[in-house]
DNA sequence: GGTATGATTGACT
DNA sequence: GTCAATCATACCA
């Protein structure tokens, strides 16, 4: 069933990495994660690299729990906190899922999308699973959002970031390898 | 107090 | 390929 925070509660990397394959309900609704990325606490495309502020501060709050925050000022991106020890600053961001439950409702919120987009990308993630402000900081694997973790079902593929400008470099971006729920590259910001 | 920027998406040329 | 939407936070004066 659900997993406690200390499944969390270990570097964020490993996390990413293991959190391919597993499931997310929010509020009944959600799917497989296939793809995600990490962020550290001092590396500079994290939230948590200037320190906490107001906007951050589940960042560095216990793992295991929700960090939501509105980016462009339209979308919402969920992230889950984790780190070996609380206040480790460190976060993995959920950014495509193969939606499994809830359908009906994900196309209702989304409009009349094919189920491949409904969950591919952050900012339609957080639009078919209604994620908000009231959401930041709910604890994960119980309550309102649900957890069980999983094995991929086919090899996890490791590469760089996307639609960050800084510490692009970095191969933090895990994804399920061939799966078409994965949001496509963009490459409009290559160098 | 004022301005620049962003872990994005969708629409348009 | 290029650009607008849209707003809280960050940073400078």
């Amino acid at each position: 069933m659900s997993a406690g925070a200390s499944w969390f509660a270990r570097g964020c990397l490993a996390v990413a990495h293991d959190l391919i394959g597993c499931e997310l309900l929010v509020d009944g609704v959600g799917g497989t994660v296939v793809e995600c990325e990490a962020y550290a606490r001092d590396e500079p495309a994290s939230h948590a690299f200037p320190g906490p502020t107001q906007r951050n501060a589940s960042m560095f709050g216990p793992a295991g729990r929700l960090y939501v925050y509105r980016s462009y000022g339209i979308h919402w991106m969920l992230n889950i906190v984790c780190g070996e020890q609380e206040g480790a600053g460190e976060a993995v961001l959920i950014r495509a899922l193969q939606p499994t439950t809830g359908l009906e409702l994900m196309r209702a919120r989304r409009g009349r999308d094919a189920e491949l987009e409904l969950c591919r990308g952050p900012g339609r993630l957080g639009q078919a699973l209604a994620i908000g402000p009231g959401l930041d900081g709910e604890p994960v694997g119980a309550g309102r959002v649900a957890f069980d973790p999983g094995r991929p079902s086919g090899p996890v593929e490791q590469s760089t970031r996307i639609g960050i400008t800084r510490a692009r470099e970095l191969p933090w971006r895990f994804s399920l390898a061939g799966s078409p729920y994965v949001s496509p590259t963009r490459r409009s910001r290559s160098a």
